[in-house]
DNA sequence: ATCTTCCGTAAGTTGACACTTACGTAAGTT
DNA sequence: AACTTACGTAAGTGTCAACTTACGGAAGAT
């Protein structure tokens, strides 16, 4: 998951993501979108599959990449717990709760 | 946006943004926290500042750290961008509305 | 078997970054 | 005024990461 928010992190890798999300497609038509050497495209495409965001199939001599929707889905519920306000909220009372303390839940607003 | 993913992609500042997401806290009080030096969270905290992540607000000698809802809020929705798939449809569908126009506007489900 | 295509890996370089200690500054305290 | 508290900023260091060129290996094609 810290890898995962890591590779998203850089837009090289963003925009590979952002080609591959629909469509399989092998590493060297990736590398052809972007200004830099294909090998810098093959690490980048490492990390990601390291990171659990993309799937590699091979066929052939290539080697086809693709958006694995699962990793999508882990990053994504792992960052809507920082949104999430509530989930704090419970957590604390939680705690207040090992005390068998009484607080009043109205909101604050400061 | 570019600034504020690579923001969240450290976990000294995730933890941070954790702390302060329900209430105003002292760069101190957050430091305290931290097994690294005092300076260096006030660098994190000027990161995430840059990123539009969190809020400061000096009182007196103190300078109290606070999430940016809104900030946390483009960054989410910068996401959504990403594993929703139906926004790239969508671009298209735009896109060939400017040569045809044949417009239906029902629900797509795919 | 040779050649070409397709691609990952090795090795080295450069720049970014997270961290440290030292210092400066503004606000409260006595 | 002098001192303390609460910080940010400067400067230097080590590590990591993104990039390059060079190389190697595996899968079709001739």
């Amino acid at each position: 998951m810290e890898a995962a928010l890591k590779a998203m992190s850089d837009p090289t890798r963003r925009e590979i993501l952002r080609l591959v999300q629909n469509e399989e497609m092998p590493a060297g038509a990736i590398a052809s979108n972007f200004p830099v050497s294909r090998p810098a495209i093959s690490q980048h495409l490492a990390v990601l599959k390291t990171a659990g965001l993309i799937d590699e199939r091979r066929s052939g001599a290539k080697r086809l990449y693709r958006t694995r929707v699962a990793g999508m889905a882990e990053l994504k519920a792992f960052l809507e717990m920082f949104w999430d306000v509530r989930l704090e909220r419970l957590k604390a009372a939680v705690e207040a709760e090992n005390e068998k303390e009484e607080t009043s839940d109205d909101d604050e607003q400061n």
